[in-house]
RNA sequence: GCGGGUGUGGUGAAAUUGGUAGACACGCUAGACUUAGGAUCUAGUGCCGCGAGGCAUGGGGGUUCGAGUCCCUCCACCCGCACCA
């Protein structure tokens, strides 16, 4: 009997739905087990190959976990609000709810496809009301929250409302800089003035501030939305303009999702990623006076140690002083810089490496020296970072080195014979000199001694800077959240409060999403939703028009917290049980890309840590384990066009300069009818040889490969001679790998590929057409997409599963490559002939109950303990060759007992789940192999008595013996110096030495 | 520039962590069975050499009886960050 994938993998699969096989509980005497892929958005393309590659890994780890004893939970859903939907909307009408649905649907399709072990009824989707209900709830918990930096916890604000009555605000600044009240102050301000101040220390928070602005998606994005000076989705430009939005307040946990990185286990390289884009650095921030003036600057720095070597400062351009302290004399310098600066895009301002600045004509003074310290704007500061202000010490920092030899402004050496005036001196390892109080101290010495002077003068202090910048939350966009605010007179609650009123009906969540049906901007910079006067206004129950916030959340946030919803999706009371949150708790194992190593990872750790605080949850990290996935390329295909035309002077000539112009329609023949113009394809190796910048090799091979051909075509051309174009001989062009086999053209289905082939003419070598190849990222406009579904047709899931696996180490990225997947389809094959004799047509049962052999039960638990440690390491691919091995191993000792094949298939299982089960119940069971227990290892049976050992001499691998592993050292010894192959090598010679280590090898030494 | 990672046959890759380099596959070359083969099986396949043998894990150096693995140094490629004070 052959082995029928299609029907076996058709067959498990209902079975699997009808009997709930994967239905995950609650509640259960088992340990528990996480584990988690990345959210997918449903993109209109649907799945290609790359992507299930963590999706496998993932469920075979779940399944191996399962058949440990574990209650693993292994969920899917989709991260369904987002920007593509609504840009196709803008660009068909459809409305986003009807092609993300349709977009899901084909996503769960492509999935199922592939047999993975998901509980279903715990699907997510983030636009479902019953979903997003909760993240507007945790939005709620936000806003009525703030970080109480004595505790470094999150609160409720409640408790700060308490403490401002009791005491005003004297211990608890808040984070962005307010005026200190008492609580007497405090209690005589009027509901606006309370909201105001509070405004400052909510975790969600509106604020006026500089967003990044993308105006051809007409909405604001996030710091980690724009890639390179441009929007990630879509390449589009981005400003900074200054709008209300709404901020989470993630800086409060800077230090905390910083620290706490140490304790997980993610690559290196993703902490790294994290730690870099909170970017954390230490230092002072000092105030320096302006001579003739009130004004002070303040600064900040990482080496106050180098205070004696400043000799100038700098200011962002975008300082707020400037024009206070700008003398008249620089005054015209100076805003014809600041225009300058202004209008440069922040791309260009990026990629700028000339040095230019403007002197302002003020003066600083120094602290300890009273030097006169001149004051320079340029836009190498950012005003976003430290104070928007440096004190520039040329001689220990690079860019101010630079800066100062630009402007020559004179530089002061605190380094001694370690500054040379070349370049400036970076180094840590040394002390400071020429520097008054703290010469002779070493930089961190000095560094003291300068903290102590700055605080007794009232002038500095220690301070801690963050790359990280707040959160912005708000989106003008209609696919999204709503948000669950309401404002009465321009100040915001959340629908719940009583100062609102509202009628019952509007002061529950979910706040609906109103359904539109365009998608224009509204008035203003506002969202679509500010167009539906429906949605905007509504009255409470005193009768009150009020107005709803109408920008929508941006899509971070309901993935945020999506891991938590699926421990308890149906949960109509509360966001996750408290008993579930605390039996499912963290993710044990996360697998995804590293796509989201700033973003989406950094978001659900700070909402993790605020839930947690706010005592929602009892885990303040949200993935205990990290495996990121690597990429798989696409291995593209390539035929080559020859640039030809009717020479209508009737002359066959070629003078031409050899170019190749992947990817392009010939430019010099844009609009020549295609029937005047023979379209003629080459062999890759022809195009390999035409390509060579040889003109007179190139002609020798037009004239041997081209000549014949040219008579067929004058005859087809009404006895025109064909030209080859003078400029490019030929195009190289993407083709369609589902029409090449390996690298050779299926030339047929190439002709009827587009219209203009119909007629197309082929130059072969060895009768074949051969196309070139090259790795390149998988992607639509190149042609070299495969999708998961031809090959599962074409092979079934469980070999797509295993090739996936076999491809190499799950986090190395690596090209596609079809032809390979025949060795792990004919394993498979290989594998159902333990069962069945494959010949016959009727079911020919090979397995018998016989005793299995020393030799069998070895290679048996080999392979258990194999498989177990390796999946374990996540190294996947090692798992696949072991089954292959044994395969051929029990193949060769013709052993079809069912005592190992049957925990065999168990082993199986994790991998190559449909045939596993089909030959699990031909085994006699009648329940899944996914509830079988994993086979146990037991050491008894692959302990050797004897070893072959390899013998070297000299270090050089020249023969093996075997000995018995408890065989006397002497003894051996005896026999390899007597062995003939031994004396040969020795010459004669007496031995040196003789290493033996016992079980690995034998070295004599001459 | 800084940080992280990777370099092993024609290709994807193994190597119990210092002990027989190239397992397992793809591809290729022969052959067998076949009307046929995109089925199956057998043999071969790192490079040089007729051979004995020699050379081989990005390059160079070192430690060691022994190095793909440890140390130093240089190079290439990939990913992330980047006037971050």
């Amino acid at each position: 009997m052959k082995y029928n994938f299609s029907e076996i993998e058709q067959k498990w699969k209902q079975y699997w739905t009808d009997h709930n096989t994967y239905a995950v509980a609650n509640t259960t005497d088992k340990p528990k087990h996480y584990v988690l892929d990345m959210f997918p958005y449903p993109s209109g393309a649907g799945l290609h190959v790359g992507h299930p590659l963590g999706y496998i890994a993932s469920d075979i780890y779940a399944r191996f976990k399962r058949m440990q004893g574990f209650n693993v939970l292994h969920p899917m859903g989709f991260d369904a609000f987002g920007l593509p939907a609504e840009q196709y909307a803008l660009d068909t009408g459809q409305h986003p709810a009807v092609t993300t649905e349709k977009n899901i649907a084909r996503y769960k399709e492509q999935l199922n496809n592939i047999g993975f072990n998901y509980d279903w009824s715990r699907e997510v989707q983030t636009s479902d009301p019953k979903y997003y209900k909760w993240t507007q709830w945790i939005f709620s918990q936000l806003f009525h929250s703030w970080y109480n930096n004595k505790t470094q916890k999150a609160a409720p604000i409640a408790d700060l409302i308490t403490i401002f009555e009791q005491e005003g605000n004297a211990g608890y600044p808040s984070p962005k800089e307010t005026e200190m009240f008492n609580a007497e102050t405090w209690n005589a301000y009027d509901e606006a003035a309370k909201r105001h101040v509070l405004m400052q220390y909510r975790l969600a928070y509106l604020d006026y501030a500089e967003v990044w602005w993308c105006a051809a998606l007409a909405t604001v994005l996030a710091n980690d939305e724009v890639v390179n000076g441009v929007s990630e989705r879509g390449g589009h430009p981005v400003e900074k303009k200054k709008m209300r939005q709404w901020f989470l307040r993630i800086t409060d946990y800077a230090d905390n999702l910083l620290s706490s990185l140490d304790h997980l286990e993610w690559s290196e390289a993703m902490k790294e990623m994290q730690r870099n884009w909170i970017g954390k650095s230490e230092g002072a921030q000092i105030g320096f006076s302006i001579a003739g003036t009130d004004h002070s600057i303040e600064v900040f720095t990482t080496r106050p140690d180098t205070i004696f070597g400043v000799d100038f400062m700098v200011l962002a351009p975008e300082h707020e002083l400037i024009l206070d302290i700008t003398t008249a004399a620089q005054k015209e310098a100076v805003e014809s810089y600041i225009t300058y600066v202004k209008s440069r895009s922040e791309r260009e301002r990026m990629a700028e490496k000339k040095i230019s600045g403007c002197f302002t004509g003020a003066y600083a003074v120094h602290p300890f020296s009273g030097k006169q310290i001149p004051i320079w704007i340029s836009e190498y500061v950012l005003a976003g970072y430290g104070t928007g202000a440096i004190m520039a010490v040329p001689s220990g920092d690079e860019r101010d080195f630079a800066f100062a030899n630009h402007f020559n402004i004179p530089i002061t050496n605190i380094f001694g014979d370690h500054y040379t005036g070349e370049h400036a001196f970076t180094d840590k390892n040394v002390s400071i000199e020429n520097s008054d109080f703290i010469s002779g101290l070493s930089i961190a010495a000095a560094t003291e001694a300068v903290l102590t002077a700055v605080a007794e003068k009232g002038i500095g202090k220690r301070t801690t800077n963050f790359r990280l910048r707040d959160a912005g939350f708000s989106r003008q966009r209609y696919w999204g959240e709503p948000f669950p605010i309401v404002y009465k007179n321009d100040i915001p609650y959340t629908i719940d409060e009583p100062e609102l009123a509202l009628q019952d009906a509007d002061k529950t969540l979910p706040v609906l999403l109103p359904h539109v049906d365009t998608y224009k901007p509204g008035p203003n910079g506002e969202g679509p939703l500010a167009n539906i006067d429906s949605f905007v206004h509504l009255t409470n129950s005193a009768g009150e028009i009020l107005r709803r916030e109408t920008n929508t959340m941006p899509g971070y946030a309901g993935s945020s917290w999506y891991f938590l919803r699926y421990m308890d999706p149906h949960n109509d009371t509360e966001f996750v049980g408290a008993d579930t949150a605390q039996y499912w708790n963290q993710v044990d194992l996360y697998i995804g890309g590293t796509e989201h190593a700033v973003g989406h990872l950094l978001y659900s750790r700070f909402w993790t840590k605020v839930l947690y605080d706010l005592g929602h949850i009892g885990f303040n990290e949200p993935f205990k384990k990290l495996l990121n996935q690597g990429m798989i390329q696409g291995s593209s295909r390539f035929v080559y066009r020859l640039n030809t035309s009717i020479n209508k002077s009737n002359k066959n000539t070629f003078t031409g300069q050899v170019t190749e112009d992947k990817g392009a329609i010939n430019p010099l023949l844009p609009s020549v009818n295609p029937n005047d113009n023979p379209i003629i394809f080459v062999s890759e190796s022809i195009a390999k040889k035409l390509r060579t910048k040889d003109d007179t090799e190139a002609k020798t091979i037009i004239d041997d490969f081209l000549t014949p051909i040219n008579k067929g075509l004058s005859e087809k051309y009404n006895g025109k001679a064909v030209y080859i174009s003078t400029e490019y001989i030929i195009n190289a062009i993407h083709v369609d790998v589902s029409m090449v086999d390996g690298v050779e053209l299926d030339i047929e289905q190439f002709k009827q590929w587009r219209a203009e082939y119909n007629n197309a003419e082929f130059i072969l070598e060895d009768g074949k057409y051969i196309c070139g190849a090259e790795v390149e990222k998988m992607s639509k406009s190149k042609y070299n997409v495969v999708n998961p579904d031809e090959i599962v047709a074409q092979y079934g899931a469980d070999t797509f599963r295993m090739y996936e696996m076999f491809l190499g180490p799950i986090e190395m990225s690596k090209p596609w490559d079809t032809k390979g997947i025949e060795g792990v389809h004919r394993f498979l094959k290989k594998l159902w002939r333990l069962f069945f004799e494959e010949q016959q047509e009727q079911t020919q049962w090979l397995v018998v109950d016989e005793e299995p052999t020393k030799e069998e039960l070895k290679a048996l638990h080999k392979t258990i303990k194999k498989v177990a440690d390796d999946i374990e390491k996540f190294s996947f691919n090692t798992t696949v060759s072991q089954f292959m091995i044994i395969t051929n191993e029990l193949h060769e000792l013709k052993c079809h007992k069912r005592a190992i094949l049957e925990p065999l298939v168990a082993l199986l299982a994790p991998f190559a789940p449909h045939v596993a089960e089909e030959l699990w119940q031909r085994l006699g069971h009648d329940t899944s192999v996914a509830a079988a227990d994993f086979p146990k290892f037991e050491e008894q049976y692959i302990t050797e008595s004897a070893k072959l050992y390899p013998i070297a001499i000299n270090g050089k691998h020249r023969t093996n013996m075997e000995f018995a592993l408890d065989a006397a050292t002497e003894a051996i010894e005896q026999e390899v110096l007597a062995n003939e192959i031994v004396q040969k090598w020795l010459e004669g010679k007496p031995h040196k030495k003789i290493i033996f280590v016992k079980g690995k090898m034998i070295n004599v030494i001459v």
